[in-house]
DNA sequence: ACACGGCCGAAATAGAAGGA
DNA sequence: TCCTTCTATTTCGGCCGTGT
């Protein structure tokens, strides 16, 4: 086996079909053809079912694809130490986040970093829970910010903090004098919750099972932002958590009252890796920075 | 639309020879 | 002995046609 091999293997495995991979690859799609058929015979087992729709592992051919993406998780891992040795100190940082930390935890500690590393650049998706996951587990993503994530196998937490689930909602509104709330009182007013796949929208649903509450909600987004308005514009009130109004909170345009529901009251953003890859300097980094201004935003921190 | 295989040219590699 | 250069051989990848 050499590391051509392995490559191509990894994006047919990736790409699923051999013409989508060559394309990715720049390379023709008979070459890779042929380098998988060698890689099949060093092995001595078939790695694809072939059939009319593309390339489809065989359980063999998934045990080998974890070993791979490994090795070329290692290898850019090398690369980017390489290229440190030789005093550019660049690299790459691929983020993928829940929305509401983007805006101000997330944006703040890439500023704090580029100040010291301006050659570190990063790469940024904003999506939900279960894509983060999975982002993470794939090697497409260094690092993932999720909120209440699932500490699945092969997924490690290098932070978690603490971020109180909130209902959320402008100084007029009749909730805003209130100390704390259930989430029974909630469902009186117009509310705007996270679609599903959110990990709020996990806890919002789990606690409405276990109260037997059936939840009616008048906005359901993939939106942080629209959860931030429909309450800041009065329409309603949004569950959301404390630190993605943390800004909102601070100039009064919004009050936040805690949830009080036991499931509702144990929420954090957790930062998370692939426990099985020794990461590049710079994640390293990143992942430091991401604690220190935790630190320094006086956040209670879990891990 | 897909994978596979034959053919051919380009690139990489191995081995031999010569010079410092 | 080591390094460089040249040449023969092998390997790789692209093009194109075929079969599913």
């Amino acid at each position: 086996m050499d590391f051509t091999q392995l490559r191509y293997f990894h994006e047919v495995a990736r790409a699923g079909t051999i013409r989508k991979a060559s394309e990715r690859l720049n390379v023709a799609a008979s070459a890779l053809s042929r380098q998988i058929q060698q890689l099949e015979h060093q092995v001595g087992m078939a790695l694809f079912d072939r059939n009319s729709q593309g390339m489809r592992l065989t359980p063999a051919g998934e045990i080998y694809a974890r070993h791979a993406k490994l090795v070329m998780l290692d290898e850019e891992r090398a690369r980017n130490e390489l290229a440190e040795l030789k005093g550019l100190k660049r690299g790459i940082v691929r983020v993928v986040s829940a929305e509401g930390v983007v805006s101000d935890y997330l944006m703040q500690t890439i500023a704090a970093f580029r100040a010291s590393s301006p050659g570190v650049s990063f790469q940024l998706g904003v999506i939900g829970t279960d894509d983060i996951i999975k982002a993470v587990k794939n090697g497409d993503a260094d690092i993932g910010l999720a909120f209440n994530g699932r500490l699945e196998a092969e997924i490690e937490f290098r932070l978690q903090i603490f971020d109180r689930l909130c209902v959320v909602c402008a100084p007029s509104h009749p909730l805003a004098k209130k100390k704390s709330i259930n989430l029974r009182e909630v469902l009186g007013y117009p509310l705007a919750i996270p679609v599903t796949g959110f990990g709020i929208r996990t806890l919002i649903d789990e606690a409405c099972r276990i109260s037997r509450l059936r939840l009616n909600a008048a906005l359901m987004t993939n939106c942080i932002d629209a959860l931030r308005a429909f309450a800041f514009n009065g329409i309603g009130v949004s569950v959301i958590t404390q630190l993605s109004v943390r800004r909102e909170l601070a100039s009064g345009q919004l009050i936040a009252v805690p949830l009080t529901n036991p499931t509702l009251r144990h929420s954090s953003i957790d930062v998370m890796v692939l426990g099985a890859r020794r990461q590049p300097q710079a994640v390293e980094a990143f992942l430091k920075q991401l604690r220190d201004e935790a630190v320094a935003r006086k956040t209670q921190i879990l891990v």
